[in-house]
DNA sequence: CTACATGCAAAGAGTTTGCATCCGC
DNA sequence: GCGGATGCAAACTCTTTGCATGTAG
């Protein structure tokens, strides 16, 4: 990732905006969340490294990225809006209400649905990243068993 | 909708509960809004036929019927969580992101992309509504109409 | 009459903002 | 050195909770 982050740099400044050791680690633990990263587990992450940093400047950075497009937000219909890095093509993920794992959805399935819908009701649908939860393979196969999975409150 | 209201009613009482006033008006709230009520639109409704109700019974209420299985929550990345009336079957919209119209979409389309999911990848998909967000038939022969519109803020 | 519901107000949780200070560039 | 960025704390918003009172059954 270390290629990509020295664009990022480059992003920052040249829109005007600096480049401080606080976002490059906000930027770090987005990166290192791998797909699914909340506000509390970015804060947690970073506070670890760094103990200073507070909420706000969290908070701050996580706008500024999104405003500049390097990380999208996904309020996924979870306690908390999911951060993660732009990537170049939409995907989409399922993630298992048991075990919380997350997986990808086959891209083309997605694909075609939106162009079935585009097609067939002529509504254009733009969501970079749409999760679906349910059940996974292995919760399936095996209803008992439970991973420590932050607990969900609605639905 | 006057049946289905005695169908409530009876199903609270039979769970040990009370109907009250403020629940029905709640209910009836749910009902006019019509497919997407968020609770600053279910207060307002209310508050303006009964001053006296406060937010707390309001949330609380929710909570009740949400439980009883009365109604659905669905939060749907938007500012607020959805709630609606529990109908029969799982139904799925799509909102326009510029005049926040809101279509179903086919139940079968849906249906057949759960079961494509559940046969490649042994996942499955478990949502009673999924909102998936673009640009409308109309906003997209016209892309300078705009209505009033709530803004949005994430994404 | 009894237990559930309500209203009020206070407490929590999450997020935003004002301001003095700091520090990339 | 300048102007954006940070940390702190206070302000805000949304939601939940404790408690005395009201009321459906």
């Amino acid at each position: 990732m270390s290629h990509q982050q020295l664009d990022y740099r480059a992003r920052m400044r040249e829109s005007g905006f600096r480049v401080t050791p606080q976002r490059q680690l906000i930027l770090d633990a987005i990166c290192e969340g791998g797909g699914h990263t909340t506000l509390p587990d970015i804060y947690a992450r970073v506070h670890a490294k760094a103990p200073d940093i507070s909420r706000a400047t969290v908070y701050r950075a996580l706008d500024f990225f999104c405003k500049l497009g390097l990380v999208v937000a996904a309020d996924i219909g979870g306690e908390h809006t999911v951060y993660e890095i732009a990537g170049a093509t939409r995907h989409h993920h399922l993630v298992c209400r048991k075990c919380d794992k997350v997986e990808q959805i086959d891209p083309q399935t997605m694909e075609a649905l939106f162009a079935k819908i585009e097609s067939g009701q002529g509504f254009r649908v733009d969501m970079d990243h749409i999760v679906l939860l349910g059940i996974c393979k292995r919760c399936l196969a095996a209803p008992k068993r439970k991973r420590p999975a932050a607990s969900r409150r609605k639905q």
